[in-house]
RNA sequence: CGGGAUGUAGCGCAGCUUGGCUAGCGCGCUUGCCUUGGGAGCAAGAGGCCGGGGGUUCGAAUCCCUCCAUCCCGACCA
């Protein structure tokens, strides 16, 4: 295709609303056009490379057996209500009426009318196991759209389901896909990792994410440093180890101390003189069945989905100040476990602390010689903290690093919880009723093709790996008003073409600089530029988009060099 | 939903404090000349409901009220 013909509307200023990399340079480089918060156009390249995702993708579910159909976007209430979704899902759901006052909404994800269809069509195990998906827009009106196409309300999303008679066929095609979606990246071109995760409130069994690590990726992974373990979580879910032995310090006798002004673990400490790891942070939460306070070492972190896990509660948000001053007695800041009246769960590393500091529920006032135990009671103790990078792992032992992930990918187990609630059965080979075993996996094709601008981009632009490149070549003419520049541009252009190579000419009457920068910008992986220098002596620049290399080659080698160059990315 | 900020030409911004004549600048766009190896130069142009509504005033981009939209932080995220 000819640029001069192409809506490729690139941008020399970056726009002002766009804060993460990938949305600056994709709305910059001409792919992505904002329509409201949260919703996007795709623009001719864009589109282009999310074709490429979604074909590698489709590649590889056939390549497990998984056949494709299309779900409405548009899903009535009734299946939601049977799983009881329209109620729980919340303010998330886009709903809407029709014309009658029906009520209806977007599909955010698709198990309610995937297991209503195949509940109607599925009656023996000789149909099984299944394995159906598709890729469709997605809807989930975010409480706040961010980050591009990060985080957005309409987006587009690979989603497979898995039917199966037992267990044990789950497991199998849960394997399946986790060997697909490890090729689905691996093709892409994306540098990621596969973590365990937390299942949350779908309660399954097995879940793993696959993260592509970048700096700017809103979920924490941690990793085992050994070569030998390939121990991977995301920070949510990873546990904590704990060492048996408590210090050997004799508990001395408890007493308040003038802490004036001292609200936060930190300057608590310093005003003490002591580490941090010698204070009792405690958190106050809200839940639907009251309030709870929450203690962990005061240099770690409460893992709140850990918390939530552990309560098994539905609403879990910090008390407000005004809760925690009626509650404890004294301003924020000043809150400690102990005289403190409501359920109290505890990490166990707190439990092992002797001669610790914590509030005393009195306005500047803390509590030193705090031992659990004699001075409190503690209700629940269980893992509820944050693991962080240093700390052993917990398969093998060995330090544990930290990185950032955006989450592209996640696959789980989800049993027989839909098909229990919509009523999918068979009949097993001795004529009885069984529920079919379930299983979703999901790709989220728009939030792949930024993460891999995130991973992938320098100060000039994008660098496509050529895989998912919206065009793999681009041959510009330096000049345009000379007839043997774009006379052997032309025909290496159309070459590329025969050849079957996805190639672009820039036709465009510009100056050669601004050709170059905007081929940096969109980031082709390959670039070929046709001087007066190379017409002269036959030859034209290969410039490698990813290095910066450029050599020179002879007119009719240059299908061969490319295809090379290419053959080496793919 | 709480906190903060911003809405002025396609994009990036100034003007607003202290109201005043025809609303500016850079980029982009159009036409012509010129130029062609890293976002050239000269000249002439087009393009604005100053987010919407209401108010104050002789007069509002500017002051007041209100609504809307967008962005950031937090909360939230099967």
């Amino acid at each position: 295709m000819r640029v001069s013909q192409l809506l490729i509307p690139t941008l020399r200023e970056v726009p002002a609303e766009a804060e993460v990399v990938s949305h600056q340079l994709l709305v910059r480089a001409g792919f992505i056009r904002k329509t409201a918060a949260g919703v996007y156009t795709y623009l001719p390249l864009a589109l282009r490379v999310l074709k490429k995702i979604e074909k590698i993708v489709r590649e590889e579910m056939a390549r497990q057996g998984g056949q494709e159909i299309l779900m409405p976007i548009i899903q009535p209430a009734e299946l939601w209500q049977e799983s009881s979704r329209w109620d729980v899902y919340g303010p998330e759901l886009f709903r809407l009426k029709d014309r009658h006052g029906r009520d209806f909404c977007l599909g955010p994800t698709h198990e309610e009318i995937i297991t209503a269809l195949v509940r109607g069509e599925v009656s023996s195990y000789k149909q099984l196991p299944l394995l159906l998906f598709q890729i469709q827009n997605k809807y989930r009106d975010e409480r706040r759209p961010r980050f591009g196409l990060m985080r957005g309300r309409e987006f587009i999303m690979k989603d497979l389901y898995s039917f199966d008679m037992d267990e044990e066929g789950l497991h199998t095609s849960y394997q399946k896909m986790y060997e697909a979606y490890s090729r689905v990246y691996d093709r892409c071109g994306l540098k990621y990792r596969v973590v365990e995760a937390d299942s949350g409130a779908i309660g399954g069994s097995d879940t793993h994410e696959f993260m592509v690590l970048a700096a700017s990726g809103e979920a924490t992974v941690v990793y085992c440093s050994s070569s030998n373990c390939d121990y991977a979580a995301n920070v949510e879910r990873a546990n904590a180890l704990y060492d048996q032995e408590s210090s050997r310090e004799e508990p001395e006798s408890k007493r308040e101390v003038y802490t004036p002004s001292q609200t936060t673990i930190k300057d608590v400490a310093v005003f003490l003189g002591e580490g941090r790891e010698k204070t009792i942070k405690t958190l106050i939460y809200k839940t639907e069945d009251g309030l709870v306070a929450a203690l962990v070492r005061g240099d770690r972190e409460v893992n709140e989905v850990k918390l939530y896990n552990t309560l098994g509660c539905l609403q879990l948000e910090l008390a407000d100040a005004a809760t925690i001053q009626d509650v404890t007695g004294a301003q924020v800041g000043y809150a400690g476990p102990v005289g403190l009246d409501m359920r109290i769960v505890a990490d166990p590393e707190v439990n092992n602390m002797v001669n610790a500091i914590a509030g005393a529920n009195k306005t500047g006032y803390h509590l030193v010689n705090v031992n659990p135990g004699r001075d409190f009671k503690v209700d629940t103790l269980t893992d509820i903290r944050m693991v962080q990078a240093g700390e052993p792992c917990p398969r093998c032992g060995s330090a544990l690093d930290e990185a950032q992930g955006i989450e592209v990918g996640q696959i789980f187990k989800l049993g027989d919880k839909y098909s229990r609630a919509l009523g999918a059965v068979y009949l097993d080979d001795k004529g009885q009723e069984q529920y079919i075993i379930m299983g979703c996996y999901g790709i989220g094709v728009t939030r792949t093709m930024a993460a891999s601008v995130e991973q992938n981009h320098d100060q000039q632009g994008i660098i496509w790996p050529a895989s998912i490149a919206p065009f793999q070549v681009v041959v510009i003419p330096v000049s345009t008003k000379d007839e043997a520049q774009v006379k052997m541009a032309e025909e290496i252009y159309n070459k590329l073409l025969q050849a079957g190579v996805e190639a672009l000419i820039d036709d465009r009457p510009e100056r050669a600089g601004v050709k170059f920068k905007d081929a940096d910008l969109v980031g082709y992986p390959l670039r070929i530029t046709v001087g007066s220098k190379g017409v002269k002596s036959g030859q034209a620049e290969v410039t490698e988009r990813q290095t910066g290399e450029t050599v020179m080659v002879p007119q009719q080698d240059i299908i061969y060099k490319v295809c090379d160059m290419l053959e080496k990315d793919v």
